[in-house]
DNA sequence: CGTCTCATTGATCCGCCTCAATAGCTGTGG
DNA sequence: CCACAGCTATTGAGGCGGATCAATGAGACG
């Protein structure tokens, strides 16, 4: 019912994204074979491929970084969200066969998928999952609206400290009197995409705050954020009250 | 358990935006004394207002159009969706208790709401209703996330061509052979949030369309698609694949 | 050491915003 | 019935933010 899965980041510019294979929870042995001998994945718009393990259904994500984006054919990317670990992701459009977000591992990692039905059964059957599910559900309908407000009316400095806070909340460990410090797998074209912007761009608004002395980067994109406030204030946003709209409990 | 509820257009400036009252179904003479005694509402990121009624929960539209939005202090508001007639709302950010968006009633129209728990209860112990209601967040996923791919890296063009294709499916009845008509309850300002575009662009992107023999536009938004080939291929997408995207069943 | 990817910085261009003026429509009151 | 106010749409003019193009650095890797 339950199917673990590895994925990897694709360092090739292979057009299938997700690489994924059943197996049992293994090490990167397990996975370079697996990889060796087959990769599975889906695409934009397209029937998720299923092969040696259920892969259609929804997704659990166990370690690593995944994004969720859209195309145009001219070859324009949106990254639509960042799946991290905890994270339930449900791909499916509402035929619930074809998947209307493209995955693409930005790590490696490892996740556990389950079809439809069994995750709805296990839900209807068990009601604090169902509680949470629909808790995290919110988290992220919430995450996402909060950047859609500023892809449509924010300046490129509020979209990137948007951003940034986003990163603060959701994966570096809060502790008061201390930077917030984080490391993100990603190039600034990736953040760009995440944050509708060119990546020249996205390095002309980082430095910049780095040179207000909000933030420090070092060897990419390892950022330590030394002005919570000014960053917050930049990025519209009190850090409290995101908080608790885009984490789960 | 469950609420039947009215709302109704604001025609003042009032910041409270939707109008609820706990009501069996009713007329017009009845929203009237409503209205005169008590409204009730939610604003951003405030706890939901309830009195009178369980307003606090999952909503039902049964009639007539909601926008829910998100604002910046600034004044700058984004409209994250259309809720329309048939949709399930759940405006809660991860905490719950408070709202992640500002709805705001744009015709006036009748809903039904059931607190979360009660909701959940329900899908746990239907799983048709359960599964109906994993569709329609599919597709209300789908929908956003399009709209977010040409938010962030669409023409003008396209995104309103994008929203234009979105209504044709989701409000005009499909006749092949004719042409896909439609009044959308909207100024061009409102359009412009919903895209992100400033009301002077919507206009001049719109009379282009219509000098291209596109569309044909009358009294306040009554819109008349006149080439659906055209308007998808601005907009980048074919209809009948996003049909099954952003459609249940 | 050459290649590849990514970051950085400069220069230029253009799409869209903003401001402003006008026109059309609706409702309201004299 | 007209005058007026208020709102929305339309159109023009000008400015700016961010895209694009291009060149150079700077690591990482074989």
């Amino acid at each position: 019912m339950v199917t673990n899965l590895h994925f990897a980041r694709d360092t090739s510019n292979n057009p299938v994204r997700l690489f994924c294979g059943a197996t049992a929870d293994g090490h990167s042995a397990e996975l370079m074979r697996l990889f060796n001998r087959r990769v599975l994945g889906f695409t934009d718009n397209s029937t998720l491929l299923v092969e040696g393990g259920e892969c259609q259904g929804v997704y659990y994500v166990r370690e690593g970084w995944l994004a969720l984006s859209k195309s145009l054919e001219e070859g324009k990317t949106q990254i639509i969200d960042f799946a991290l670990p905890g994270d339930i992701i449900d791909p499916a459009g509402a035929d619930g066969a074809t998947s209307s977000l493209t995955m693409e591992a930005l790590t490696n990692g490892a996740l556990s998928t389950m079809p439809y039905r069994h995750w709805e059964a296990l839900t209807g059957d068990w009601p604090e999952l169902h509680h949470l599910a629909h808790r995290m559900e919110s988290a992220t309908q919430a995450r996402r609206a909060g950047r859609m407000l500023r892809l449509g009316k924010g300046t490129a400095e509020m979209r990137i400290a948007y951003a940034l806070v986003e990163f603060c909340i959701r994966i570096a460990p809060v502790r008061d009197g201390e930077y917030c410090e984080f490391h993100i797998p990603l190039t600034q074209q990736q953040l760009g995409d995440y944050v509708g912007l060119s990546s020249v761009h996205v390095c002309r608004t980082m430095r910049r705050m780095a040179g207000k002395g909000i933030l420090k980067m070092r060897d990419h994109m390892d950022i330590r954020v030394l002005d919570r406030q000014s960053l917050a204030s930049l990025a519209g946003v009190d850090m409290v009250a995101l908080k608790s709209e885009i984490i789960p409990q």
